[in-house]
DNA sequence: ATTATTTTTGACCGATTGGTAAAGATTACA
DNA sequence: TGTAATCTTTACCAATCGGTCAAAAATAAT
């Protein structure tokens, strides 16, 4: 059996480094070309390895992609995991919203690595969007909507909320290169997410609507 | 000349009808591979005819691709350039909204397509990004930012407000698969725009926060 | 120092890639 | 109907694709 095969078996110090190498570099192409856009050549190169010496480590570019889906998905869902019943509703989305924002700001790869497989139909995720994604979201979906049945959030769809979560604090990796350009070059520097994250705190919790305009009622 | 080179000259039926059929096959395939990942062939198939054949038409993949992202951005721009200085400062936001979300559901090939040129660094429309698209945006920017002056509208920073019309609408066309794996099948049917709609309301112009404990203050 | 093992390489494979050449089929028009 | 222009196809090309193989080189174990 060759190393590379062996699982159970204790790893080389070499193993270890080149595969760290080769997961790192294949991050880089996948996160912006896709799986079917990349290709092991690219993968090695930017490794600084030659491609049957790559392909030693991991039998195919499947193998690296998939890898690299499992350690996502992983950490990607951790901010929602830390989600606390016993927190208080507002400090808890909001930490949320940070957590998700902080994400995209320090692993954008993984942000597009994320999308990439999505916009492409998802093929070799489905099954955890299925079944772990979904039972997370709508465990955490029955909390809010608790939370919101005691008045401590205004009453809303709690999935969209969440989808509207993914949706502002991923573009900021996801569509980076639109931001940058939009925002012109003074405004592209790290503390466009300064900004980012002030905005959205005032998009979840305070919302567009002029004072003396909304549409809440006063509490009876 | 070829017919395919002649631009001022009248096209023909035939050429109109098969360049229309290989750009709708095109935009299926783009859309769900992105650039590098399609290639002709699987265009051609889709548009049901010989590969040759479809290079009459379009010399090469560039060609097809370009010109499928160049009638792109002129309709994507639309519900932005729509928004009025003179309308509501509420009504038009809102409006913008659902312009966008219908968009979301009415094109989604067409939101793929630009997500994935985004998301692959936008090589081909970074001129249009940091020019017209730039130009669009700063200018209603300063529109909303007027309204928020005028007390029409809650202050915040205008260019992340439209980032995130653009997110959240977006997202559920470029993350439709990750959207109806978490609804489930029973909330995934044509319905789930209708509740993104209410929803975005909700977030935009209410927010998170119940009433009684608003951060905003009453009007003097 | 010798052996066993792991790591790396160059040469190569069949399949697929974007694209071409040229001849044949079809159409539009006189 | 004749004919010129347009349209379509078959056969093909060099380059690149994912991946294999055997042997060399480097490393580790004895």
């Amino acid at each position: 059996m060759t190393a590379r095969a062996s699982r159970t078996q204790r790893r080389t110090r070499i193993q270890l480094e080149n595969e760290q190498r080769i997961l790192d570099a294949a991050l880089d192409v996948f996160s912006l070309h896709g799986f079917r856009g990349s290709t092991i050549d690219q993968i090695a190169e930017s490794a600084g390895m030659s491609k049957p010496n790559l392909l030693y480590y991991f039998r195919t570019k499947e193998a690296i992609h998939g890898e690299l889906i499992d350690r996502l998905m992983e950490k990607w869902l951790d901010p929602l995991r830390e989600m606390d019943q016993a927190g208080d509703p507002v400090q808890e989305i909001r930490r949320y919203i940070l957590r998700k924002l902080e994400m995209a700001r320090d692993y954008p790869r993984e942000s597009r690595l994320f999308a990439n497989e999505i916009l492409q139909g998802a093929p070799r995720i489905e099954s955890v969007l299925k079944g772990p994604l979904k039972r997370l979201v709508d465990e955490k979906a029955e909390i809010i909507k608790r939370w919101m049945a005691d008045g401590k959030l205004a009453k809303c769809d709690p999935h969209h909320l969440i989808f509207s979560i993914w949706a502002t604090t991923q573009h900021y990796a996801d569509f980076d290169v639109q931001v940058r350009a939009v925002l012109g070059p003074h405004k592209s520097g790290p503390g466009r997410f300064d900004d980012a994250a002030r905005f959205l705190d005032f998009l979840f919790f305070d919302g567009l609507r002029p004072v003396g305009q909304s549409g809440k009622k006063t509490p009876s």
